[in-house]
DNA sequence: TATCCGTGGAT
DNA sequence: TATCCAAGGAT
């Protein structure tokens, strides 16, 4: 126990007791008195959903999430569908990453697995984008394994807990290990609750001591200032890139959309051309011969940089001369990969 | 280990 | 407007 002073284990009792109360009603989730009645939820509902998470808001998912089911019922049928389908249903969540290792992930559990989710979080670690913790979360929640589901609400709770002098990137085993000794049996209710209280009572601006089952044993409470944890590491600065995007229209008025590059930001999903993205503005290199107008800029802002790009649209006179992409109907970009900065590009051009 | 990888909502 | 940040993983 490097990082904490008074290593204690948690009140799981309390914290139990608490979600019986106070357990959020969400579409992956069986609810505590199910859950004593021997009702499991769904391993597959359980990945998708954990996954769609990772770094991203529970009402950002609510939508997504409702579509995959009821594209893809089962994860032998997500194995079935095109890699494609699955980034064009993924488009505007982010982290595209994960579509592209989630439909992986399906794939393996069908070849690997006979299409059966591995019950441990040792074997489930071994799939793509099944990290530490969504393997954790996974076997607790399906299978009440005794696991350390450790996210950001959790040790945002156990930084207060321990009043945690350090950022919680030095001390994340030393809280992976404290919170295992304090996993109780109904392991999946338990990783649920610290995260519902993370979510709700000890979130990042304000902590509501006064109804947390935690509060009696927490040493960031007993200092007065619970908001003071977890101590923050120093960020870096977010540095501006400039650009310019080319939206071209044939005699139709389709739009001319091609693929990203298989690595890297916004990796295989759908683009519209742009320049290099520098550190400076340079004078437009158009991509054809055309009479190009200026629709102003689209600002967009990416976790580790600024991207400022300059949009122009044109009708192209020779559109067979481009072949490495497509030409697609305006009207129907919901069926296009398409990352929300290219659908703020495509508004800027009145698209 | 530090960096890369999106997005939208709250403050 | 600027900043923070949300159920992380891969490299």
């Amino acid at each position: 126990m490097l990082h904490l002073s008074t290593p204690r284990p948690l009140d799981a009792a309390a914290v139990l007791a608490w979600y019986d109360r106070h357990a959020r009603m969400l579409p992956w989730r069986v609810p505590p008195r199910a859950r004593a009645g021997g009702e499991r939820p769904d391993p597959y509902r359980v990945w998708l959903s954990e996954v769609m998470l990772q770094q991203t808001t529970v009402a950002a998912v609510g939508k997504y999430f409702a579509r995959f089911t009821q594209l893809w019922p089962t994860v032998a049928e997500l194995a079935a569908a095109p890699l494609d389908a699955v980034l064009v249903e993924w488009a505007g969540l982010g982290y595209y990453a994960r579509a592209r290792n989630l439909h992986a992930c399906a794939r393996a559990v069908v070849e690997r697995h006979g299409g059966v989710f591995p019950d441990t979080a040792e074997d489930l670690l071994t799939l793509p984008g099944i990290g530490p913790y969504t393997a954790a979360a996974i076997a607790a929640i399906c299978h009440d394994e005794r696991a350390a589901v450790l996210d950001g609400n959790v040790e945002r709770v156990l930084a207060r807990y321990h009043a945690l002098s350090v950022p919680v990137r030095e001390a994340k085993e030393d809280l992976r290990s404290e919170l295992a000794r304090s996993v109780p049996a109904r392991a999946g209710d338990f990783a649920q609750a610290l995260m519902d209280l993370g979510a709700t009572i000890c979130a990042p601006r304000s902590a509501l001591c006064m109804l947390c089952p935690l509060e009696p044993g927490c040493a960031g409470a007993r200092t007065g200032n619970p908001l003071a944890f977890p101590v923050k590491a120093a960020k870096a600065g977010r540095p501006v890139r400039y650009g310019h995007a080319f939206v071209m229209r044939d005699g139709d008025g389709d739009v001319y959309l091609r693929t990203r590059p298989d690595k890297g930001l916004l990796a295989k999903m759908t683009e519209v051309p742009t320049s290099e993205w520098a550190g400076a503005l340079a004078a437009p290199n158009y991509p054809v011969a055309a009479d190009w107008r200026h629709h102003g800029q689209v600002v967009h802002v990416f976790t580790h940089f600024r991207l400022e790009l300059e949009v122009w649209s044109a009708t192209v006179p020779a559109p067979a001369l481009l072949t490495e992409g497509w030409w697609a109907d305006p009207r129907a970009t919901g069926r296009e990969a398409l990352p929300t900065l290219f659908r703020k590009v495509l508004a800027a051009a009145g698209i």
